[in-house]
DNA sequence: GCCGACTTGTGGTAAAATTCACAAGTGATG
DNA sequence: CATCACTTGTGAATTTTACCACAAGTCGGC
């Protein structure tokens, strides 16, 4: 039995949507008011998590913290992730100083980047490292998710590159699709693509 | 006739495509070499663009110029688009410094936060506005679209009070699903949601 | 203990998206 | 001018996804 990739992508609500109602501070939720605070139908939601077992009552709804539960451990997040970031450039240091990945458990164990005035820097409690010893570093690490800060004409040799060492899932912010061996899961945070197609639906008049 | 999302979702990746090609001195093209380069059957270009009438002539492919221009035309990217930013920490400081938006045609022509430290600074060729002239600042430069870069609790508050004020699309940073009037269209930028998916197919081993 | 108001999990159904497969058209070649 | 190798655009078939609707279960109140 494999689950649809698109059921997979709304876990990630789901847990975040448990998160929110725990902190104001409920103890159970019902997949209708999951539904209304996600903009879903009820009826998805009960028959995506049904994919992974019976998690509610009847009549009674969802205990909060074992939903919360079992939604980590569905998706391998009662773990910490170690991640390496390619490309040292303004983006990359915006992901090395913002705390939200590390927060939820993803962190950054080493940067690399392929300019020789980056290389040997300091990079927050990092220290940039040559691109040319990826493929060493992420065996010696043992990373299995990069995150792709590289200009657009860099990203596909890098991303290769990264697949060859053994890397598994590429959280990619250049502006191309990548063409990788299908075990590669890739990410892609594009937010021109997305403004572009909701230009779609403006008309400067109506 | 209305064309699917889906469908409209992946036109940016084709304009993207289509310049991609361009800037490699072709001038033709054909589904198939797309298909290759975005990883999608050729079926399915083919038939998403004649959703918006016929581009490629049979046996010789697209003229990459005309597709372009095309593609253009139906996502409105043939003009400058104004947009209102709102939060100025660390990721408005980046969105305003990255020429990426600008290069495109998206424009960043205020900025607003509800930091009383933080209005009347400037921010790159802004200074930052008071949150609370939000609605009268957005009317005054008849933007349409917004970029959502507040914290996950302010998120959801000024998303409605965007929707107020007139605007129609927005960008959306925040880790939080937007409940917004169905005619506002909202992007969600969420690495996070990208990483928490993808682990659900790394397993430590195996 | 029984009723009524809820809620889950799910089989069946409807809708949507993707792919197939092919007629029709194009230009190059000899 | 006939053939060949390509390619598009598109109905039809297939696959995927979402939704409906209901039996079965739970709890609180009285």
């Amino acid at each position: 039995m494999d689950t649809p990739g698109v059921v997979i992508q709304r876990l990630p609500l789901y847990l975040r949507c448990v998160k929110a109602l725990q902190e104001q501070g409920k103890r159970i939720t019902s997949s209708q008011e999951m539904a209304e605070h996600l903009g879903l139908s009820s009826a998805q939601i009960r028959k995506d998590l049904s994919h992974f077992g019976e998690f509610g009552k009847q009549g009674m709804g969802y205990d909060l913290a074992y939903l919360h539960e079992q939604l980590e451990r569905i998706l391998h997040l009662d773990r910490r992730w170690d991640m390496v970031l390619v490309g040292a450039g303004d983006l990359g240091h915006a992901l090395i100083r913002s705390g939200d990945f590390v927060q939820r458990g993803f962190r950054i164990v080493a940067v690399f980047d392929a300019d020789p005035h980056k290389i040997g820097q300091p990079l927050g409690p990092l220290v940039v490292r040559d691109v040319a010893t990826l493929s060493s570093s992420i065996r010696e690490l043992g990373a299995q998710i990069a995150i792709l800060a590289v200009p657009a004409g860099a990203a596909q040799e890098v991303a290769s590159k990264l697949a060859e060492a053994g890397i598994r899932a590429i959280l990619n912010y250049a502006p191309v699709s990548l063409n990788l061996p299908p075990e590669v899961r890739v990410g892609h945070v594009d937010p021109l693509v997305l403004l572009q197609s909701m230009t779609y639906y403006l008309c400067p008049e109506g």
